[in-house]
DNA sequence: TACAACGATGATAGCGCTATCATGGTAGCG
DNA sequence: CGCTACCATGATAGCGCTATCATCGTTGTA
C-alpha cells in the first residue's frame, strides 16, 4: 500500500509549472527556454516566440530562487536604514527604489531601529540572500559588520554622510551643514543660540551637525548650549523642546533644531503660545521638508537632497554592477541654506 | 594544458564556507549541521555546540537561497503598496514590518505607483521568490493578477479597505468614513459643502469616501459638488484646492478634503490668506495624521488606525503560516471622528 | 527479556535553474 | 573547396541546502 505510489520521494515544491515543462511544450531543451527569458538575443526569434507562448499557456512563473542559486547572484539590493518613522529615510528609499527598480533590481528593506547589532544581523541575512549589493545609511557599524561588508565582494554603498567608507559613499557633510546654519544665525545678529536635538546618542548625524554648530559659535567667542530630548524627532517633541528652552534658557534669541520636524513643531507651538517668530524667538531646522515651507513664517532650514542621494547612490551601484569601473568612490551632494522668515 | 586543472567544472558561487565545510570541521554530517541551525531541539546539545563553534570559526553565513530552494519556502513576505510618498502606507508598512520581523520574516517591498499592471508584475516576481505570503494594499487588481493571487496557495492579505477579498482582509469601510464626516459637517450646520480630492481615478479609496459623502448629502436633500486636483495629495495641492474652491464655489462653507495632507495644506494656506477657519470656511480631512493635530485650529478629521492595520494584518498572516486555522477572514479596524476646531 | 517507542544521526536524492562545454549547421574567405 | 568563425541549440553537472527514509542505540513497559 505504502509503495503503491512508486515515486514517494516526489517532493515538488509547488504545482507551479517548471522551465522543463515549458521547454517540453515548446519542443526545446530547458536551457534554451532559460535563454529565451534571460538572454533573448542568443535565441532564434521563432524559437523564442514558441517558448514565450508556452510560458504564457502554462502560466509559468520563473522560480527566481532556483535561478539565483544556480547563478550565484540575485537581483536583490539590500537597503538598510535606521528608521522608517523619519521622512528623510523614506525619501532616500524612494530615490533608491525608483532607480533600482527600473534597472530590474528588487529592494530588500531592513530597519535597524538605530541599533548597530541589528544592522550586523541584517547584513548577514541579506548576504545570505546573495544580494547583489548593499546600501546602508551611515558609516557607523560594529567592527564585525564592517569587516563583513569589506570582505563581501560586492558593491557596498554607504549613504547620508561623508567619511571613511568601506567602498562607495554618497552624502553630505553634516558638520559643515551645522556650521552653516550657526553662521547664518550669527549673521542675523543672534547671540544667545541654543541647539535642540533628540536622542542624539543614536542620531549621530544630528550630533555631527551640533559639533559644526559649536565650532562656529566658539570661533565667535560664544558659549554653545544644548538641550537634548528623549523622544525622536516629531512635532510633539519640538513643542516640548521650545518649552524647555524657554524654561532653562529664558534669554534665548534663536533655536537651532536638529531637524525640521522638531523645528516645525516648535514653530506651530509658538503660534499657539502667541509668540512672535522671529521677533520673540527665531527658529531654524534641518532637512528642507515641504512642511516647513508651508507654515507662516516659512522655516529657515538647510535643504538636503534626499531623493537625489538615493538616486545617485543607486546609479553608482548599478554602474558598478554593470562592470564599469566607478571613478568616484565618494560623492558629495552638498546642501544649501533655505532662508525662510523664521530667523 | 586545458585539462591540467582536473576540476574545470568547478564553479563555486563565492568563497563563502558552506554547510558541508562546517559539518566536516565539526565532525558531523551536513544534515546534522543543518538541523543544529534550524531545529536545534532535535540535536544533542554538545553536538550542536560543536557545530555552532565551527560556524563561528569559519565565519559561516547560511545561504538562504539554497535553503529556500530546497525547502520550497522562504521567509519572505511580499508587501505591495501603491506609493511611498503617502505617510499612510509608510505607517502600515511600519506595522507590518515590526510584526513580521520579530517573527523572523523578511519584507519584500514593492511599489506600484498606483498601476495595477505594475502590481501584477510585482506579484509574479514575488511569487518567483517563493514568498510565504503576500500583503497588498487594496482590493483592486487586474483579473489575471487576482487569479494568480487566488491560486497561489499561500496566505494573501489585502489591507486598507473591506470588501470581496481573495483571502484575508483587514481594513476599514471608506464609504462609511466619508459618510461619517459628511454627517458631521451637516450637524455643524454647513449646507454648502465641497469635496476635494486628488487623482481620484487612482486613489479609489478617496473616491469611495466621496461616494459615502454624496449619499449623506443627497439624503439631506443637498447637491454634492466635487473638485478634483491633478496632483497627488500634498500640502501644495491642498492650498491650490482651497483657491480653486473659492474661485469655483464662492459660497462654500465647508470643504471636505480627501486626506489630511490636502486639508492641512489648505488650512495653512487659509492662514496666509487671512481667512478665519472655521469662521470663513470650515476644513475637514481624513487620516488623523499627527500634523493636523498640531496646527491651529486643530484639524477635524477621521482617525484611521494605520499602524494597527499593519500589525493586525501581519498577525493574522503569521497565525495562518503557523498552521492555525484563521477564524476571521475579514477584520474591520474601524475609525473614529476626531473633532478639531477647524469645523 | 523481548519488543515497541523514541532520540540522535546519517545516506540519498533532489529543489529548479544556469554555467560550462560540446555539437552541428551555415556563412565568410582566400 | 577546405578552413575558420560564429550562431543556435543541447547534454551534463552542479549551486548549497533540506525532505525523506533509514539506521542504530537507548529507554520504558509488559
Amino acid at each position: 500500500m505504502s509503495k503503491s505510489n512508486g515515486r514517494a520521494r516526489q517532493r515538488r515544491g509547488s504545482d507551479q509549472p517548471t522551465l522543463a515543462e515549458v521547454a517540453e511544450l515548446a519542443g526545446v531543451s530547458p536551457i534554451t527556454a532559460s535563454r529565451a527569458l534571460n538572454t533573448p538575443e542568443r535565441v532564434n526569434d521563432a524559437t523564442r516566440q514558441r517558448v514565450l507562448d508556452a510560458m504564457d499557456h502554462l502560466g509559468y512563473v520563473p522560480n527566481l530562487v532556483a535561478g539565483s542559486l544556480a547563478s550565484a547572484r540575485s537581483k536583490f539590493i539590500a537597503v538598510i536604514v535606521p528608521s522608517l518613522a523619519n521622512a528623510v529615510f523614506i525619501e532616500v528609499i524612494k530615490g533608491l527604489q525608483s532607480t533600482f527598480e527600473s534597472a530590474g533590481y528588487q529592494i530588500l528593506l531592513g530597519n535597524t531601529d538605530y541599533d548597530v547589532e541589528r544592522e550586523h544581523q541584517l547584513v548577514r541575512t541579506f548576504l545570505g540572500w546573495s544580494c547583489s549589493a548593499l546600501v546602508t545609511a551611515g558609516l557607523r557599524h560594529t567592527p564585525a559588520c564592517r569587516e563583513l561588508l569589506a570582505g563581501c565582494d560586492r558593491p557596498v554603498m554607504e549613504v547620508m554622510e561623508l567619511g571613511e567608507a568601506v567602498d562607495l559613499n554618497v552624502g553630505l557633510d553634516h558638520h559643515a551643514a551645522g556650521g552653516r546654519m550657526a553662521s547664518h544665525l550669527l549673521e542675523r545678529g543672534y547671540r544667545h543660540v541654543v541647539y535642540v536635538g533628540a536622542r542624539m546618542a543614536d542620531d549621530y548625524r544630528a550630533r555631527m551637525r551640533y559639533e559644526g554648530h559649536c565650532k562656529v559659535l566658539e570661533t565667535a567667542g560664544l558659549e554653545p548650549s544644548l538641550i537634548e530630548l528623549e523622544r525622536l524627532g516629531s512635532l510633539e517633541a519640538g513643542a516640548q523642546g521650545l518649552d524647555q528652552v524657554r524654561n532653562d534658557h529664558p534669554d534665548t534669541e534663536a533655536i537651532h533644531f536638529a531637524n525640521d520636524d522638531l523645528a516645525t513643531g516648535a514653530l506651530l507651538h509658538a503660534q499657539r503660545l502667541g509668540l512672535r517668530v522671529p521677533g520673540d524667538i527665531a527658529i531654524a531646522g534641518f532637512n528642507g521638508l515641504s512642511l516647513g515651507q508651508h507654515v507662516t513664517p516659512r522655516l529657515t532650514t538647510i535643504q538636503s537632497p534626499r531623493e537625489t542621494i538615493g538616486r545617485i547612490a543607486a546609479g553608482e551601484v548599478i554602474k558598478r554592477l554593470a562592470g564599469s569601473r566607478v571613478n568616484r568612490r565618494r560623492h558629495d551632494v552638498g546642501f544649501h541654506l533655505l532662508e525662510g522668515e523664521s530667523t
